[in-house]
RNA sequence: GGGGGAAUUCCCGAGUGGCCAAAGGGGGCAGACUGUAAAUCUGUUGUCUGACGACUUCGGUGGUUCAAAUCCACCUUCCCCCA
């Protein structure tokens, strides 16, 4: 608490661009402040890139300030354009309701909420309910289409095409800013760097309606050193949800960040002080693999908890060690039945869902990337039998880095 | 409201009647090299089949034709120009 937040923020490389640096400063140095962040439900599960967002709102409570974290109940049922080139696909409010819901529960693993130390507000609260003739005469008129058509985020989408349905997110999101500074006194807006037109609109209507000054900040959108968004897999985003993303997988992830962005990595998502990280980016070629070990572990830790980082550290270890330990090691179950008598190699990997297809299970063993207990797989009419199965489990590994466990299911 | 254009396999994008499961690039996957990194090189990338081959795919629905991603009609969505 002796530091202010903003200078460790700063010091992490969080800060992207900010309204008023030095008033900013102060503010969160002198008082509690309320704040907001907000997070539009538009899938089932959080993402890296809102953990981001959470890591600061943390620090940022930690520091004795007061996070309102918004669920964008309201907002998502119009989606941002920001950042993208197409228009969202349109969600049911039903399915945005659930999402919200998977969100809630995310989120309270990482901020506090209780007893009024942070809030969660869903803006569909105000915004579901606003009348469209009112809602332009009071706020709409504070907008001009000029402005808004010079921002950032609508150039793209005027070469593209831009829904009207979208022009009005920055007016929504705006009026939210507006609303939570009159009934929680919230002065501060936080967000990705995407979001910083947003923000601008939103201090601009509480200038004009209140006549009073409020702030926005914006944070490096978490990116590869050659500019790509980190946290997609070819299997699509990294979610926080254990369902969707697993430990063991998470933490591979993190385990596999290229040389380059590990610091990056451990400034932004991981809680390690500064001086450590600093002593980690001195470190060199294979050592660089000790950063990143304490990137994967942290990081599953603050998602998922120590007990399962440990789990998905240890498997790792064996794995990619010298021991052949499978306990932490995910695994799937074959029905006894199927395996009596035998079954061909292809068949177990696409019943036990570990390869999409026979084709892509051929050509991997043609290519050598199949083993089974470690050993490499030449054809693939190869049966496998209970005897491959040793104490019951058969461990199988695509290419160098995906392993499974195969148990028989009684 | 009027006129013009577009929709292709994960993505971008070629393909304008048979030689098309469809060029090229990106991405993915695998192999070599390594440090569970990057870069590089090689192979591969619709489904089924040991293979020959068979089957499904080019926005949707019908049609023309021996034959259609390619032609026609209608529909849907998107873009551009004019108002």
């Amino acid at each position: 608490m002796s530091t202010n937040v903003f200078d460790t923020l700063k010091e992490r490389g969080f800060i992207a661009q900010t309204t008023h640096e030095d008033k900013i400063r102060e503010l969160l140095g002198s008082e509690s402040v309320t704040f907001y962040i907000g997070f539009d439900p538009t899938a089932d599960s959080l993402h890296v890139g809102h953990l981001l967002q959470l890591i600061v709102m943390s620090y940022m409570q930690k520091a004795g300030h007061r996070p309102i974290a918004i669920l964008g109940g309201g907002t998502a049922m119009v989606g941002d354009p920001s950042g993208r080139t197409d228009m969202r696909q349109m969600l049911t409010q039903e399915q945005i309701a659930h999402n919200a819901s998977c969100f809630r529960d995310q989120m309270k693993g990482l901020v506090d909420f209780s007893e009024g130390k942070a809030l969660m507000i869903d803006n569909s609260e105000w915004l579901l309910k606003l009348n469209y003739v009112s809602f332009l005469r009071d706020i709409g008129v504070h907008f001009s289409v000029n402005r808004m058509l010079t921002a950032e985020c609508f150039k793209s989408r005027l070469e593209k095409g831009l829904s009207f349905i979208e022009f009005n997110y920055m007016l929504m999101q705006s009026y939210d800013f507006l609303k939570l500074y009159q009934d929680y006194g919230c002065k501060l807006q936080l967000g990705g760097d995407d979001q910083w037109s947003n923000i601008l609109g939103g201090i601009d209507l509480i200038r004009r309606v209140e006549g009073a000054e409020a702030y926005g900040m914006t944070f490096k959108l978490l990116t590869t050193s050659e500019g790509k968004k980190m946290g997609k897999t070819q299997k699509g985003a990294v979610w926080l949800d254990p369902n969707k993303t697993s430990p063991y997988d998470f933490y591979q992830y993190w385990r596999n960040v290229d040389d380059a962005d590990v610091i990056n990595c451990l400034k932004l998502l991981t809680f390690v002080p500064m001086d450590q990280i600093e002593e980690m980016a001195t470190w060199k070629d294979a050592r660089i693999n000790d950063a990143k070990k304490v990137l994967a572990y942290e990081l599953t830790k603050i998602v998922h908890g120590e007990t399962e980082a440990e789990k998905a550290r240890s498997a790792s270890e064996a794995l990619f060690g010298q021991g052949t330990s499978s306990e932490n090691m995910p695994t799937v179950s074959i029905p006894k039945k199927e395996l009596s008598g035998g079954i061909q190699i292809l068949d177990l990997l696409v019943n036990t869902k570990l390869i999409p297809s026979k084709g892509e299970g051929k050509r991997l063993i043609q290519q050598g990337g199949l083993s089974l207990n470690n050993e490499r797989v030449e054809t693939f009419d190869k049966i496998v039998t209970e005897a491959d199965f040793k104490e019951g489990e058969l461990i199988v590994r695509k290419g160098k880095k995906s392993y499974h466990r195969v148990v028989v299911e009684e």
